[in-house]
DNA sequence: TTGTAAGCGTTATCAG
DNA sequence: CTGATAACGCTTACAA
């Protein structure tokens, strides 16, 4: 027994002794129904436990109401956060998320995209990973929105968000000046994803424009563990840098802790350090770390805000718009002199 | 222009020069199609760009494929990790998963069961929150499955997941004992849900037994911020505890951040502490917290499993089944002597 | 193996 | 304001 039976807006319509038309519109925003009418359907309604059909909705009126978030990482501070603040304004502006984790295996965004094709998705929003260029062509052709946060601004795509990683990255080494600091170093993750790579760049630039050479090391994931590896490597260096940026705060989270832990360094007093992301963590007291923060309501804003307006307005489909956001310089004590 | 126009099976029919039932036997895995049309009809539809349009298929098979995962506090490590074991296992079982974030305002979890109704998904699973009674009988009656995760045990729902707080946090004190410890406490946020104060019954109780008393503080929500507050609040009490189980890792982060940087105290000479949830930071070496770990994976196994298992095996839909989950003590090095 | 036709639960159109 | 009727894109007997 107990087969999937939902109740039909005929049998709603039959319990009230109205058209089935009739409780369509009870159903239906802005459309016209009499007072009389709208109450008995209601009624009758509530009585069966009747609730819209919204794959038969979609289905005719092309529009399914569904939002894709294409996302690996999950468990990340800075993603779930993202993930937080994006699932709820969608679902204020009547929408609803499909979560599609892209953790596993390659090519996997495209098989998303494909995915969110298949369930008639309104949007995709892809925190990321890369869509290959012809897939992300068909999500366009077909109609479907695509956001890209902090992607390539190469990539196709009608909205792109990125943050000012290059700039960024340069008034860090500013701060670090000014603290005294004359060792720099960054530590990034082998990843290599633009945002990351665009951190490097800046922050190597800006030092080299005031004649400073950086040290640069690379290794594994974006994570603690590899935070902590690269401050292995790079402390056992015969040249101790006096102020490392990490790339990442879970970089930054590892790197200060085995620093402090297996080299008995002070921070800040022997060692600066800088993050990105402004993870919760980075404001808790073990780590209290000056880092920049991802202005995620702001992308979350920009974001649903853009899909809520109607198609005509945004429609540069062919060259995409592209959104620059400011990350802000979040000041607390892994840097000496605030 | 670019109103939402996807190509659908009747042009991919046309160009392949078949019947339309034959485009939907190639994309229905057990359908009998010969090699030659098969062959044609994938052509083409690979030309055209053709995916299958799951809501109507949904509609037809009454199947939709989507799972809905009712949560809040998205952004939490604990909670993170288990959406992404969820989302990751679901997919690989051919399913979708829905986000429904109910962070804000009451009774959200009803207007979740609600929407998943209305996108006739076939399962939902609830993280966070009770749902009332009445709308999860709705959802049963529709056929819909419930899977109720780590909520209180009395709920509705066919498949419920729960652990064994009462009895794990009376292991503690067995621990606290073993290191010397002999003034207990236990901190415990204010918002009360059924796991929570099963973690406090089975400790006080553990602790009566062994004719000790437990002073026990209460504060708002689970976070590390609440735990900075239990912390300033129960080390300035005249008689200062000497262990202290936390609710929560969060809780025990904040804790113990309190403890060493306002209180200088040391942890764990002066003072010992244990969590609950083993979530990432709790490894990390700032904290290297002895907790109990949430079974993760498993939860997600289990839930999965038994969602991908045929509708008559398990039709236990009056009593509901319910699963219980060990939650095992990973030692660290915040309780003395391991 | 194939095509034809009916039907899934909606909404949109169009008379009344 | 209301009720018939025709879509929407798909699956699935049923018949060939």
């Amino acid at each position: 027994m107990s087969e999937k039976v939902f109740v039909s807006a005929k049998e709603v319509a039959d319990r009230a002794g109205v058209s089935r038309s009739a409780v369509s519109r009870t159903f239906t925003p802005g459309a016209s129904v009499s007072a009389e009418t709208r109450r008995r359907v209601l009624e009758a309604a509530e009585a069966l436990g009747y609730h819209v059909n919204e794959l038969a909705r979609g289905l005719m009126r092309n529009e399914s109401g569904i939002v894709c978030l294409i996302v690996s990482d999950v468990a990340t501070p800075y993603r779930s956060a993202l993930l937080r603040e994006l699932t709820l304004l969608l679902q204020k502006a009547g929408k609803v998320a499909m979560l599609i984790n892209t953790d596993r295996s390659d090519g996997s965004v495209d098989r998303a995209l494909r995915q969110a094709i298949r369930y008639r998705a309104d949007a995709s929003i892809i925190l990321s990973g890369m869509p290959d260029r012809s897939i992300a062509q068909l999500c366009l052709r077909s109609g479907q929105r695509l956001v890209l946060i902090n992607r390539d601004d190469e990539q196709p795509g009608p909205l792109r968000i990125n943050l000012d990683d290059y700039e960024a990255a340069g008034r860090v080494v500013t701060a670090f000046v000014r603290a005294g600091c004359r060792k720099l170093a960054f530590a990034n993750s082998e990843v290599g994803t633009p945002s990351l790579m665009a951190r490097e760049r800046g922050f190597v630039a800006a030092a080299n424009a005031l004649g400073m050479e950086v040290s640069v090391e690379r290794y594994g994931w974006t994570g603690y563990d590899a935070g902590k590896v690269l401050a292995q490597r790079m402390l056992t260096h015969t040249q101790r840098p006096d102020a490392v940026f990490c790339a990442t705060d879970l970089l930054a989270c590892g790197f200060m802790d085995a620093a402090r832990h297996q080299f008995s360094m002070s921070v800040p007093d022997q060692l600066c350090i800088a993050g990105f992301d402004d993870i919760e963590q980075a404001s808790w007291s073990s780590y209290n770390l000056t880092t920049f923060a991802q202005p995620v309501s702001a992308i979350a804003f920009k974001t649903v805000d853009w899909l809520s307006r109607p198609r005509a307005e945004n429609d540069d489909a062919i060259h995409g718009q592209s959104i620059g956001l400011h990350a802000e310089l979040v000041w607390r004590g892994s840097i000496r002199g605030g």
